[in-house]
DNA sequence: TTTATAAATTAACAATGTTAACTTAACGAC
DNA sequence: GTCGTTAAGTTAACATTGTTAATTTATAAA
């Protein structure tokens, strides 16, 4: 029974509860249980109404992912305020593998898996844009200690340096979501894990 | 029309033939194209025959992945009789990475897709054995680099190094795999990428 | 009151992983 | 040689998936 006419507001907000939905069974049960018809079902609508609302199970994927880079970004916004450079590289450091553990689930989607490259028209997010892209956060921190002179003078690529820090913690946080529980390797704690990644890259970089 | 009995030969053969068959759709189309009833037609055999060889989707894919875990250490070995023990290293590396990008699709397989644990009993693969297993490799090197005094002293866990380089490299090939496409981030080459890697993460560890 | 349309639903399609039931042919025992 | 037994396969079926077409329902406008 369809109480019509929605006021672009009720539109947004089952938007907003589909994709609730979907990030319920994404975090409870991981990837392999975010079926249209279960997303649907847990708020008592038919899996095709979902397709009123995004094109397919791809877009529903992809508008999750965007929701969740904004919370990242969001999240860091805050470690941005340090004053001090190299505590607030540190911070930015912790804050990113923190994000990475607490949901494990979104970071996989995010940053593990190969998905149709993010559609510059399709997406909410506006890349470049401090406030909602942490790649941009990153860049800005890399370029204010690389401008102060604090990177060694080989490494003279500011955008390089960053992707670099970028992935020696994306290393260790993906290879702990992907194999943290094989018995047959014998991991120290994340922590010390974290900690050795954090000094030796950045002893490396640093003058 | 069932040829009856098959020596164990045979069975093997057939065996090998189910994991080529799977390993090739797994290349060629990516990892959502590998379906049973795919594979069977394409050797000529129906799906249920698969069943007789692996218990399910998730077996086969196991199987596949210890023969690339092999491939992977065969490979290394080579590298792995290089003397100088820097070179090595840097050559290690470079081998790692080689394999990743020849291989993505098995390289997000073995690396970047969680899995129930590797069960010690079903798996091929002796694990420390340095014959077949890629980090009990790099285990190798860098504790003869531990033992030889080429580590800063702050850095007192062998195992501990290994995981951080491990690490290190691993980013960059994920990184590289997943979002490698993305146009809105300025990726600079692929190898300025990994040399930098290299040479900050070694300078950070190495005295 | 009629009509057009937004919002939702039911029914159906083809593809998937997987299992049960059945067929066929070769081997061992007599 | 004939007769079970059993290995090696197949076909048929089930439940579940993503997705689309056809249909219903209730409201807003005429």
């Amino acid at each position: 029974m369809p109480p019509k006419i929605k006021s672009p507001e009720e539109r947004e907000k089952l938007r907003l509860l589909i994709l609730d939905s979907a990030r319920t069974l994404f975090v409870e049960r991981g990837i392999e249980a975010v079926s249209m018809r279960e997303i649907a079902k847990q708020i008592n609508y038919s899996a095709t109404t979902l397709y009123h609302y995004f094109a397919d199970k791809d877009a529903l994927l992809q508008a999750l992912c965007d929701a969740d880079f904004l919370a990242l970004a969001n999240g860091l916004r805050e470690i941005m305020k340090i004053p001090d450079l190299l505590a607030r590289i540190h911070a930015l450091f912790n804050g990113y593998a923190q994000f990475a553990f607490q949901h494990p689930n979104h970071y996989r989607l995010m940053f593990m898996t190969p998905r149709t490259p993010c559609n510059l028209e399709t997406t909410q997010i506006q890349q470049g844009n401090t406030e909602q892209d942490a790649y941009a956060q990153l860049k800005l921190v890399v370029f204010e200690a690389f401008d102060a002179g604090l990177f060694k003078p080989e490494f003279n690529d500011f955008e390089l340096i960053a992707q670099t820090l970028w992935a020696s913690i994306h290393g260790v946080c993906s290879l702990e979501i992907t194999l943290g529980h094989e018995t047959w390797i014998q991991w120290p704690s994340l922590e010390m894990r974290l900690n050795t990644m954090q000094n030796a890259i950045l002893q490396g970089l640093l003058r």
